[in-house]
DNA sequence: CAGATTTAGATGCATTTGCAAATATCCTGA
DNA sequence: TCAGGATATTTGCAAATGCATCTAAATCTG
């Protein structure tokens, strides 16, 4: 009864819509398509809006943890932002400490990008969460930060 | 102040951390990063899996069913049904009533392959709800459902 | 302080992805 | 019943992705 594989009820036990991750996926799913053709007018990709939204909270992180925060990988980043670059949305700038790091700063331009995108992202956003009551959208944001720092740092 | 611009705050006055979907892309992200290498033991990517997932609860679905199910677009999925069949893990069979659908059927194969890697898929949504009470839990999937149920069907 | 190790980021390459178009079948109305 | 259009799935192709690797720079060790 150690047996891993018996610690945990079937999945078609459980039934896909009571496994959160299966649901969070599904909707996730539907909110990046949403978003899909507006990000394409603007010729974004998700990482290229990812990367516009996340700096447009928190300016100059280092590549790496831009990819920790827009869970992008960083390969996959570093061509992104290349492309942003081009587009003149942001700009890379060699840490002042350490030549190896650089820094990643938006510009005017992509501000101005990002600014455009937005509605659409939280009108998605206010679609997702229609009837649910100001409270619960609360508790359920909640459980969201509990999850997220769960889930942070510690492997396996 | 009809303006669309103008209806929501700006992402930078809510913080990253209190956006749903931020935190829903973020937690998922660290989710399927977690299961990557077990997949990858078994042959499989993200859509075999959700296909294999999918399949262990309704099997026999339609193609275009599948795809909505595991939130995978048609042509990938329609790949990822190659590779699965040639892996004996699936079977492919024309519906009775309309010869232009398609069915598809987990194999014996496929769902033991599916069980090996469902104590892991289980286990990773144990680590994401650690400190979580029963009842916030509940809470949490309930608001899930309801969403789901908003975005379903209706466009925009 | 030299050499070995680690770390940050970029890049080569094979695979995967998704849009658009092709194929095959079904349905609808004259 | 047949032409015209809709629907289900697959496939062509260009672009995006991620792993492994590379380069450069920092840090650690003796």
């Amino acid at each position: 009864m150690n047996d891993e594989t018996s610690l945990y009820p079937p999945l078609a036990e459980i039934g896909l819509g009571n496994y959160a991750p299966y649901l969070m996926n599904r909707i996730m799913g539907r909110y990046n398509a949403s978003l899909r053709a507006e990000m394409a007018d603007l010729g974004l990709t998700t990482p290229k809006m990812r990367a516009l939204a996340v700096l447009s909270v928190q300016d100059g992180p280092l590549v790496g943890e831009l990819s920790l925060l827009t869970v992008v990988e960083q390969s996959t980043l570093s061509r992104a932002l290349d492309q942003l670059q081009a587009g003149g949305m942001i700009r890379r700038e060699a840490d002042a400490a350490d030549s190896r790091a650089v820094r990643v700063f938006v510009t005017d331009a992509g501000r101005a990008c990002f600014e455009t995108l937005w509605p659409h992202m939280a009108a998605a956003q206010a679609r997702m969460f229609r009837g649910v009551p100001e409270d619960e959208r609360r508790a359920f944001v909640g459980t969201l930060q509990k999850m997220l720092a769960n889930i942070r740092r510690q492997g396996s």
